[in-house]
DNA sequence: ATGAAAGCGCTAACAC
DNA sequence: GTGTTAGCGCTTTCAT
């Protein structure tokens, strides 16, 4: 009874000393047209191609690395792939690393909990990985007793990280003032907020800019709607709202809520924009699409990725102290806001 | 002047040997306690856990791979990641790769071109992945004289590959036929279809079964209109069937240019479904909140995600025929299909 | 139960 | 321009 759960698969690997016994050459020689490097004389070089070509022989990276110390290679722990964000920004991290040569490794997470990102980290300061982004979008990633062991550069993504990480983020505030703002300059007396979850960062910050623009336009805040990002839940607050009179903007924290609010409403009879005015948050590629065409805030998911692997890299070259990166955020305006209707 | 274009970073690496020293054994000793086998004294064994965690050893997976001729690494090649399909098949293969205490190297293409295919391949084969997972949304990826070079197990996901390769993928033909059949089943006389890009091969397959259905059901099949997935393509051949007082009855080949026709069709004044009975493919997290929540076609992503990853693992293990693994869809009934209007 | 030696495939350093 | 030597960090014999 053997031990093996894994049956041996013969895959003969062609290392360089086939090659280099093959050519007639040493292996120093074959690593030197491996590499490019110019020092080989064009007929050498030309018969250790061939050699290479007719054996099929591909470098080892994992001798590479052990050599280099490098993997050149990133991870990225990321707590679900499944949101428009997330995507964009793994995307953007992808290409910008294709770009610079290197790959990326990619570590799930079965459920967002700091402990599933402490357990995702030591697996990969295990990887052949020379540093790690982690893309989590919670409250307070500095809360609890959350340190990384040092070892791996990290650069952290979209959460409130404490002053110790490299953070690159989108400007949330900015976002939330620029559609209450948009809200109340086409004469809406007030805007009603369906948030996020509190427990995200995200969503609370943009809550805040939202209560601070009315505070200082002199409007006192109505009661917020805590929802959880499903186009459910903003169905179930946009009926709520939709019921009352005195609802004519609404800004929802993100597309998916505002398509749900969107629906309440059209069930209700109101009329979107002439009877309220709904604003929503991200940008989805389908909400221009929507019935209305949807105004929203546009994140700038492509930028976040390509700085925070831009950053990474550079401190997997050298040390750099921790800084905070944010990038704006824009006002799209479509279909689903106008002014005020007359009361 | 240097030719090192990128600083030594002095990360000094706790090796092995060091946590020998350290716990004053050999390192043979130090590795039977890292992989936890049994033949090591309790004394021992807790000696070196205490300078493992002194030092921070973390293990060397170059060295281990280099040794065991494994990565437990798989590649990803993947056209893109901004669809939804892609993004869920990605998220189901990561987590059962994590599952099977696999990473997932995620290697994008610039252009869903073969040539870009076949250039993943080769990137990918000289890195550290033991297997690969090729999804690519195209037309017969055998057509051209496309060929991977042996030497790396591949499974194929969405793709019309040849019988070389070992395939997964949804029953695109099968949807189409729910697609179509309900509508018929509801009355209409004749279905008109928004269909996608001819390159794909998905949408060929759906094309040619809604166009099958039709037939067997004594129906001359209009002149399908071709979009190219975006909302807006939807949206403007929505306008062109919306003007049609014959058209009470559409199947798009995916979500979001359903989207866009039922746009169309608010614009125009037409009713949905009252008027005319829209039916999409993908079922995104939306369409159930699209107004009238959308009646589409559901595509296991999950399952696909979970099967190609398995069915690479085995052929990891050992050489395996390929073979064809189809994942059935199913029909989700919601509010933007209803009777034929009389007519 | 523990240690010594060899070698995985590659490259840096140094001959010639 | 090319070969030789050594060693990256680990695991697999084989001793003890």
């Amino acid at each position: 009874m053997s031990t093996t759960d894994e049956p041996e698969r013969t895959r003969t690997r062609v290392s360089m000393a086939d090659v280099a016994q093959h050519a007639g050459v040493s292996s120093q020689t074959v690593s030197r047209v491996s590499n490019g490097l110019t020092n080989v004389d064009a007929t050498t070089r030309d018969r250790v191609l061939a050699s290479m070509r007719t054996l099929g022989y591909r470098p080892n990276s994992a001798a590479r690395a052990l050599k280099s110390g490098r993997f050149r290679t990133i991870g990225i722990i990321m707590s679900t792939l499944e949101t428009f964000g997330n995507m964009q920004t793994l995307s953007a991290i992808a290409m910008e690393a294709a770009r610079h040569n290197y790959s990326v490794t990619l570590l799930p997470l079965e459920a967002p909990t700091l402990g599933q990102v402490s357990g995702a980290y030591h697996r990969l300061s295990e990887q052949a990985v020379d540093g790690v982004i982690i893309v989590f979008e919670v409250h307070r990633l500095d809360e609890t007793e959350f340190t990384l062991p040092p070892g791996l550069p990290v650069v952290v993504v979209d959460s409130n990280a404490g002053p110790e990480f490299t953070v690159v983020d989108n400007d949330q505030a900015l976002g939330a003032r620029q559609a209450t703002r948009h809200l109340l300059d086409l004469g809406h007396r007030s805007v009603f907020h369906i948030a996020g979850p509190p427990i995200s960062f995200a969503a609370t910050h943009r809550l805040e800019a939202w209560r601070q623009v009315l505070v200082e336009a002199g409007v006192e805040p109505p009661e917020p709607l805590f929802g959880d990002w499903t186009t459910d839940s903003g169905y179930q607050h946009g009926l709520t709202l939709g019921r009352r009179d005195d609802v004519t903007a609404i800004f929802t924290a993100n597309d998916q809520m505002a398509l749900g609010a969107m629906r309440a409403l059209h069930e209700l009879g109101r009329r979107i924009p002439v009877d309220v005015s709904v604003v929503g948050f991200d940008d989805l590629e389908e909400a221009a699409s929507f019935w209305p065409p949807l105004t929203t805030v546009h994140q700038d998911f492509a930028t976040i990725g390509r700085l925070s692997l831009q950053k990474l890299l550079a401190k997997v070259v050298r040390e750099l102290a921790p800084d905070k990166t944010i990038v704006p955020t824009e006002l799209v305006v479509r279909a689903s806001t106008g002014p005020a209707p007359r009361g």
